[in-house]
DNA sequence: ATTATCTATAGATCTATAGATAATGC
DNA sequence: ATTATCTATAGATCTATAGATAATGC
């Protein structure tokens, strides 16, 4: 552990550079880089060449912190889930009714969602092109996440502001939050012209919430 | 009109082949070769060749059929949505009660989500690899699927075996239908090991419909 | 003669690395 | 001496086409 962005998670991606702290930076670098490109060009039509310019550093160096470009889709993917759990939690609040609590993360979880639009569109697009252990833990984040709204929902029954919930309804619900907050990422081109994103959260929260009472 | 597989849409692909019939044989046969290796390998980690060796004949040939890659992925997208509409409507019935046709309708379409998960989700991973007038077309079939459930949903309104909804509730609705079918497909991966495709209709027309009576 | 198919390849990339060079600290 | 960075390129593809060949019908 030491030299990811998140040190907690994740196979650790070999490198010979010894300085922990410029490690960091130069990942971070080629992440914020990288991100623009991969949405602009997607993941297989942008070359390491261009990331590494965009970086500010040479193709040689470029991979003296990565070993392959995978490893470049892996690092901006992690960035990315890292980005939305952290922009969610911050805003969470615990107050005494646990159905108020899960309705204000749900305005804050889709808020989060339309201003990452891009970058989730495009963990649904190439979360396919990493390879199968990276790709494992990019889905293991998707589900940390999930569990936020799985908490909020116990905690919802358990104060008895939501109805009683067996454990798989309580999944299969997470699950609805997560994927109504990316469908306004993905089907935007459909929803953006009849809705604003207020009349949204306010509709979709009335169907999600509307059989929890 | 006349040399696509569905000639009722979208942008004619060149081809300098007279035989009508034999065009839309072989583009059939390319079809169902490049179907199978975009879900194995991707769009772009499949090569020309491959497409070509898989349909049955030279790379040369594949050539005289279409003029680029990107015309195999979208006529690969063709296909699969046909195939979708198709699967839909045959299986739709037109009774009195405009509810559960509804409901129906929701059950023969996830049941067709499930068969075709991994078509499902190579549209979500490369429409956006299609140029852009070809994309416009493939998220138009998509508008005209979804419109068979705005369709079911205004009937129900009609015959009041479901509550007044505005439009703008019943495009939202319509599309909610869409997304959680699909969700089926793409988070199979946590979905699956917790519930069976009969549970997960079962549970989705449960909230779906709940709300709308 | 006309139509369909095949072989061979031009031309253009792109990833990843080896080996040289510059910068830093003893 | 050690660490970080850069330049130059090996080696491996891949798309799309030109020109040759085979098959079909008059």
């Amino acid at each position: 552990m030491g030299d990811a962005a998140d040190p907690s998670q994740g196979p650790n991606i070999h490198t010979e550079v010894k300085d922990e702290d410029l490690v960091l930076r130069r990942r971070r670098q080629i992440v914020d880089a990288a991100v623009h490109l991969f949405i602009n060009k997607g993941f297989h039509k942008t070359t390491t060449r261009e990331i590494a310019k965009a970086a500010g550093f040479s193709i040689g160096t470029l991979y003296e912190y990565v070993n392959s470009k995978e490893d470049v889709l892996y690092l901006v993917c992690q960035a990315i889930h890292s980005e939305m759990e952290q922009r969610l939690k911050q805003r969470l609040r615990h107050g005494i009714n646990g159905a108020r609590d899960l309705e204000a993360a749900i305005a804050v979880y889709f808020t989060v969602c339309d201003q990452m639009s891009d970058h989730i569109l495009l963990i649904y697009q190439e979360t396919k092109s990493l390879p199968a252990e990276s790709r494992r833990f990019v889905l293991e984040h998707e589900l940390r996440i999930t569990g936020v709204f799985k908490d909020l929902l116990a905690r919802g029954v358990a104060d008895f502001s939501l109805r009683p919930l067996h454990p798989p309804e309580i999944t299969l619900v997470a699950h609805n939050i997560m994927v109504v907050g990316h469908m306004w990422s993905f089907r935007r081109w459909a929803l953006a012209p009849a809705f604003s994103l207020e009349q949204y959260i306010q509709l979709q929260s009335d169907y999600l919430l509307g059989e929890l009472t």
